[in-house]
DNA sequence: AATAATGCATAGATAATCGAGGCATCGAAA
DNA sequence: TTTCGATGCCTCGATTATCTATGCATTATT
């Protein structure tokens, strides 16, 4: 198994896709529930978090639409697609990997 | 507690500060070490190990030795200093926290 | 009326890592 | 004996993830 560029850089395509893969959420949200879950330890800069969004749906990970929520203002959803799925579930064993990895260096296993 | 720029882009300063924590290591040693530890799965670049240890020994975590091992070519070895030791304590405990909010958000806690 | 929060987006700067190269020594195989 | 892979240190330019800053619009609060 090998480890990915993207991943050993950071995990923050990784955090989007798996929130979004529980249900389909905009941008804002997706930086809020982030935080929220990390109790403010990780934080979804939006020069960040956009372009990335744009970047797995041109690769076809989520897929877009607009909705007006409850008579309130537009927002941009996204949803996970099917490719989404595999590339998250991928990457979720990677992480998990690359993590037990560097522990294993860290604590001076061989 | 706040995670660190570096550590989200990289845990390669960590590794290799921990690896050379352990016993004073050269350079080539270190990517050997660090490869045969993570079942080739960690493989530091030299274009990236250098540059980091170089930095490393200006910032005073490490210093460095030239020794000539038995009888055999001269090697330059690190050392790791007391601030070396202080700040790869630190970002050990920072590692630790970071791929526990990483983990939260992704299995979906609260 | 003003201000903070929400909401989407892009552009330029920063910095970690990579890829490729240079140069030298050493041991083993051909 | 020569050639080639492994060892050993180093630097430079390119790539790319992320950050900072900015722009603009809407909504809720004070």
């Amino acid at each position: 198994m090998k480890i990915s560029k993207e991943l050993l850089k950071g995990t923050t395509g990784l955090v989007v896709l798996s929130v979004i893969a529980e249900q389909d959420m905009y941008g804002y949200q997706i930086t809020q529930t982030v935080k929220a879950r990390s109790d403010s330890a990780l934080v979804l800069n939006e020069g960040t978090l956009y372009p990335i969004l744009h970047s797995f749906e041109k690769s076809g990970y989520l897929t877009s639409y607009k909705d007006g929520a409850e008579g309130g203002r537009e927002r941009k959803y996204y949803k996970i697609t099917t490719a989404g799925k595999l590339f998250l579930q991928t990457h979720l064993e990677e992480w998990s990997y690359f993590t037990s990895v560097v522990n294993k260096v860290l604590t001076g296993e061989n």
